[in-house]
DNA sequence: TAAATTTGGTTTATAATGTAAACTTGTTTA
DNA sequence: TAAACAAGTTTACATTATAAACCAAATTTA
């Protein structure tokens, strides 16, 4: 039977920041906001999104006076990352 | 970067539904509401969405008196399906 | 130094989506 | 023949995603 998606996860742009920071585990909304093509209004709202779950952390601070938001996974983060990941593959073994 | 993926497909029912098609090729209503658990109104309401979108074929008869609708992935659907899957790699590969 | 532009976002409004509940049409069973 | 069931469809509602507008501070330009 189809495992049940984390609904937090399926979605493309919350996926594409998760991805990134499996990857390097600390990025700034800068660097999100290039990687993913997103525009701010979206990405700033599916930060918040991420980080009210608890799969990221965000830590808002200065890089000389300008504002910088840092974004990081949690273990829990990670933890539904994975399991996201591994459901996703019940769907996906069909094709190919 | 990230590749768009595919809106039609990027639907837990919808990918459930063709998943199920990849596999077999053809498969009543009946059949897909048992495999995905799905209530019947989402999933007629998903099914219209894959036919319009060119991705299944809906061909409605009877069985005995009963009415059936039977679907099956159309080659655009395979191709579309095909794409997603490997789109969406791109998008899980950073997690182990 | 005043005005315009850029950076780094947030808020708000709208459009699109997903889902469930209610309804329909016809069939079988008691 | 009335109640229950099968196979869907329609409709209405709630959630989501996205974009547009906005804001404040910093920087550049005239």
């Amino acid at each position: 039977m189809f495992p049940k998606l984390d609904p937090i996860l399926h979605s493309e742009l919350r996926l594409a920041v998760m991805s990134i920071l499996a990857g390097v585990n600390e990025a700034d909304f800068t660097f999100l906001k290039k990687q993913t093509g997103a525009t701010s209004g979206n990405l700033s709202v599916q930060i918040d999104k991420l980080a009210a779950a608890g799969y990221i952390t965000v830590e808002k601070g200065f890089k000389g006076k300008m504002p910088r938001t840092i974004c990081r996974m949690t273990p829990a983060g990670q933890e539904a990352f994975n399991n996201y990941v591994t459901a996703l593959k019940e769907y996906l073994s069909a094709g190919s």
